[in-house]
DNA sequence: GTCCAGGATCGGA
DNA sequence: TCCGATCATGGA
């Protein structure tokens, strides 16, 4: 990776494995704008930032080099080889090396575990735009202004706070209890989010699934989009479609089996495989 | 009006 | 253990 600092902003060259747009439209962040074509607004670990690929670069507009060092170099997980992964992935493997071809510019992002917890508890039985929507009226109605029309995803403090109705009021529904319960559990202590670092997945998993409104699938989104378990493998419906479409030879195969599969097939690298599965099987839409 | 959305919970077989 | 109904909300 190589970046060179041009007034105040950052630019990132030779990035043959990163599409800013494939990152962020993949269903893994939400707190994001499309400005323009290949232009964004992003919102992450209480930072703003402006961002726009072209054909040969990615410019970080009014970024210092210690911020983009710090903060945007893990997000966008930059230091990975992801043209390793992919080669890997599609090794022996036709279905991946067609995956990897519709959305090879995906990177997994290292988003702060609260957001992301909150953001896929809201994401259940829910579609994208509405996820979009709910978590950026939680955080102006919650979240610490950071400037001009840009506000934080709100800290479990700050949600631990909210009433019921309020919640309620950003649309949330019937997952507004689940919210409330986890901010307030982990604003205690009672649950110890910075504790999830330091334990194994499936410690981890287990003790996210704790939190009532929070199941497997979720447990695993945080795990991976969060936490940095690349060998997790979310399986929502759309993962189940795919795989049992092209894995399996039958529409019943069980997530049990299904995790199964990714684990022996794509080892350490699954949740890579993962996220390029859910891009490939929503092209195909109902055809699975 | 009906169906669906990056699911999880609950009660009843 | 397994299965179906149910959960707010809004767009198609």
């Amino acid at each position: 990776m190589r970046y060179t600092l041009e007034g105040d902003t950052v630019i990132l060259t030779d990035c043959t494995n990163f599409n800013i747009a494939e990152t962020l439209e993949c269903g893994q962040c939400f707190r994001y704008e499309k400005l323009t074509e290949n232009e964004y607004h992003i919102i992450a670990h209480e930072r703003s930032l402006f961002i726009r690929q072209t054909s040969e670069k990615i410019l970080f507009y009014k970024t210092i080099l210690q911020e983009f060092e710090d903060i945007w170099i893990p997000y966008f997980d930059l230091n990975r080889d992801y043209r390793a992964v992919k080669e890997t992935l599609a090794a022996n493997d036709l279905v991946m090396r067609d995956a990897v071809e519709h959305a090879g510019g995906i990177h997994i992002l290292r988003q702060d575990p609260w957001e992301c917890l909150v953001s896929f508890i809201i994401s259940q039985n829910n579609n994208i735009p509405r996820i979009r929507k709910i978590t950026d009226a939680l955080a102006k109605r919650f979240g610490r202004r950071i400037e001009d029309d840009a506000y934080a995803f709100p800290t479990t403090d700050e949600l631990a706070r909210a009433s019921l109705d309020e919640l309620l009021d950003c649309k949330t529904g019937f997952r507004a209890k689940y919210i409330s319960e986890a901010a307030k559990k982990a604003a205690s202590g009672e649950f110890d989010l910075n504790a999830l670092n330091d334990m194994p997945s499936e410690a981890a998993r287990e003790a996210l699934m704790t939190i009532k409104g929070v199941g497997a699938k979720i447990a695993d989104c945080v795990l991976l989009f969060a936490l940095g378990r690349t060998e997790v493998f979310p399986t929502d419906v759309w993962i189940k479609r795919v795989s049992q479409h092209f894995y399996f030879n039958k529409q019943d195969a069980s997530v049990t089996e299904i995790h199964k599969l990714a684990s022996n097939r794509f080892g350490e690298y699954a949740g890579f495989a993962q996220q390029y599965l859910y891009v490939y099987a929503r092209e195909f839409q109902k055809n699975l």
